[in-house]
DNA sequence: AGGGGGACCTGTGCGC
DNA sequence: TGCGCACAGGTCCCCC
C-alpha cells in the first residue's frame, strides 16, 4: 500500500508500539520477497532493540541497536511494494493494522501470505504479509542514506527541499509528460500514481502536458497542491489509526476520498463543471483527469 | 542519456 | 458457475 501517506500511516501506527522493544525472534517463511533477504537476516535482527522507526520516501527504516554495546546501529529497511502490509498482534489483544487501502485484498487472503514474523520482548508479534511480493527488506550498515535504495531519491515532497524552483529546474528539457516526472523518485520521492493524479487535478494541469511546457505559475500551484493532497491523506490515515486503537483491528478501513482517481466516467467534482472524468494510459499506468479543468 | 515497455507476482472483478 | 481477461499502490532492468 504504497504511496507516501500510506507508508507514513503505517509508520505512525507502529512506531509507539515497537520503539524501545527488543526483537526476540525472527521467522522467515521464504527466502525472498522481490529480492532475497540479506544473508543472516534473522540472526542479525534477533536480539536488537528498535530505537527509532522512521520513513524516507516510501521506505520504512528501523534503527536497531545491539544491547550493552555502543557499536554503530544497523538499519532495517523495508518497502511495501504494491501489496505489503504489517499487522501487529499485541499481547492484550489490541491488534492493529495501520494503513489499509482501497484495493487491498481481504485480511483473510493477506494471512495466507505472511512471509516475516517478528516477536518482540513484550510478547507482541509483528507480521509482514505481501501477496504479490513486490516488497523487499534489507539491512544497512552505516548511514542509511548511502544505501543503494535511498542514495538517488529526490527530496521529500513535504520537506523544505521541494519547491517550485527545483521542480522547474527538473522539468527543463524534459520531453515526457509532467505526470511521469512527478512519478520519477529521483526528482521527488514518495509520490505514486494516485496522489499524482489527485495533485494534477487540484492544480488544473493535464497529466499529458510535457514537463518542459509547464510554466512557473503552474508549478507554483502544483507544489502546494501536492503538499495539500499528501497532508490530507496522512490525516485521513491518522483518523483510521484512532479507530484501530479502539478496536480489535477489524475496523477503520482507509476511507480517503479521491477526487478523480478510479472515477472514470463520473462527473467532475469541480464547481460548475459538467465534464466527466477520463482515463488514459501513460507509460502503462492509468491516469484519471478532467480534460475541461486540466490543461 | 532519457524514456518506454516488459518483468516481477497474486488477487479481484468483470463480461460472456 | 466457470473461464479468461484486464487491471491493481512500485520499481528494476533492458533496449531503443
Amino acid at each position: 500500500m504504497p504511496e507516501l501517506p500510506e507508508v507514513e500511516t503505517v509508520r505512525r501506527g507502529l512506531a509507539s508500539h515497537i520503539e524501545g522493544r527488543q526483537i526476540v525472534d525472527v521467522t522467515l517463511n521464504r527466502k525472498d520477497l522481490r529480492f532475497p533477504f540479506p544473508d543472516n537476516f534473522a540472526r542479525r535482527m534477533t536480539g536488537m532493540r528498535i530505537a527509532h522507526f522512521t520513513r524516507r520516501a516510501k521506505y520504512l527504516l528501523a534503527e536497531l541497536h545491539a544491547p550493552q554495546n555502543s557499536e554503530a546501529p544497523l538499519y532495517w529497511l523495508s518497502h511495501l511494494g504494491m501489496t505489503g502490509r504489517y499487522m501487529l498482534y499485541q499481547p492484550d489483544g489490541g491488534n492493529m493494522e495501520p494503513g489499509q487501502y482501497a484495493h487491498d485484498v481481504s485480511a483473510e487472503t493477506a494471512e495466507k501470505h505472511v512471509h516475516v514474523r517478528l516477536t518482540l520482548d513484550d510478547g507482541a508479534v509483528l507480521t509482514y504479509a505481501d501477496p504479490r511480493r513486490f516488497g523487499f527488506m534489507d539491512l544497512v550498515d552505516g548511514a542509511p542514506e548511502a544505501s543503494s535504495f535511498l542514495a538517488h531519491l529526490g527530496p521529500e515532497p513535504l520537506g523544505n527541499g521541494f519547491d517550485a524552483a527545483m521542480l522547474y529546474a527538473a522539468c527543463q528539457g524534459r520531453k515526457s509528460p509532467i505526470k511521469n516526472v512527478l512519478l520519477d523518485q529521483t526528482v521527488v520521492s514518495g509520490l505514486g500514481n494516485i496522489y499524482v493524479c489527485e495533485a494534477l487535478y487540484m492544480s488544473g494541469i493535464s497529466p499529458r502536458r510535457l514537463a518542459c511546457n509547464v510554466g512557473r505559475a503552474r508549478l507554483e500551484r502544483l507544489v502546494p497542491a501536492i503538499r495539500t493532497v499528501l497532508q490530507a491523506a496522512i490525516e485521513a490515515g491518522g483518523s483510521t489509526l484512532r479507530d484501530f486503537a479502539a478496536s480489535d483491528g477489524q475496523l477503520g478501513y482507509f476511507q480517503h476520498q479521491f477526487r478523480v482517481y478510479d472515477r472514470e466516467g463520473e462527473t467532475c467534482s469541480s464547481d460548475g463543471c459538467h465534464a466527466s472524468v477520463k482515463r488514459i494510459v501513460q507509460s502503462g499506468r492509468s491516469s484519471f483527469f478532467c480534460s475541461a479543468c486540466q490543461r
